[in-house]
DNA sequence: GTAACTGCAAACGCTTTGCACTCCC
DNA sequence: GGGAGTGCAAAGCGTTTGCAGTTAC
């Protein structure tokens, strides 16, 4: 999604385009990691300095609103924001508790199979797997 | 398990057996949906005046520790605590919040395969479908 | 008898909320 | 110009912790 196509689609909800709102969004774009919201706060502020706590908990809603990125709830300390929408399995190492992504062919055919048992259509998913990565380990 | 098995468990690992810990593990053996804490507390409460969110909590540890349940994070709300430690599926309704485990032979066969892809041997993992649940509809 | 457990209350950490000021459109 | 957004601080809520009294073994 190019710049304008964001505007565009802040502005169709009736959101404002706003410094703050970008940097967040490109932010957690960049970052292959989930970052929690405190993450986000201590990189972006020394380029915002008067940037919020606050400020960043509202416009992570509503990136969530705009179907823009996911929120992952966990068992210890904070959530975490995903940009990535599509079908994946967050590989989530138990020590550091760095997450990455993982996509593969067998994961969509998996989920397919699933959903064809089900009787209900499903709004969403999560997958997790837990694990030790390499630098923890 | 029968209850001179969770007995021998809980003293093996150092753990007495109390009035309290049983009660609350047979509580959420016996509720199919996964029970937050504040749940188990107020249930139990009649039965057990005395009893404290606190303890509830330690106990709730405790019993994650022996393997026996396994703990939840949400984004909203509080924690919730499933018995079920096989692999499955949480159908997680998007309204009430009501939770009942999934489980399918395809599964296990389809997550055997994703698994040999992968290099590391998973500690874990945790799969949700969020749906509403026809009393929501 | 003693080490572990309970119950209570206070503390904690993450997240949300309220409000005056500021900025986008 | 006006309504939405920001920044700050205070409040909220689920959970954890500390400690004195109690219980399992």
């Amino acid at each position: 999604m190019d710049d304008q196509e964001l505007f565009a689609l802040f502005r169709k909800n009736g959101y404002k385009v706003t410094a703050q709102r970008l940097a967040i969004y490109k932010f957690i774009l960049t970052r292959g990691d989930h970052p929690t919201a405190d993450q986000i706060y201590q990189e972006l502020k020394t380029d915002y300095p008067t940037l919020s706590l606050g400020t960043i908990y509202k416009t992570l809603h509503t990136l969530k609103e705009l179907g823009l990125i996911q929120e992952l709830g966990f068992n210890e300390g904070s959530k975490r924001y995903d940009p990535d929408m599509e079908l994946h399995i967050n590989m989530v190492c138990t020590k550091c508790g760095t997450i990455y992504d993982y996509k593969a062919e067998n994961v969509k055919k998996m989920w397919n199979t699933i959903l064809s048992d089900l009787r209900t259509k499903p709004k969403g998913q999560r997958i997790d797997i837990y694990y030790e990565c390499d630098d923890c380990k």
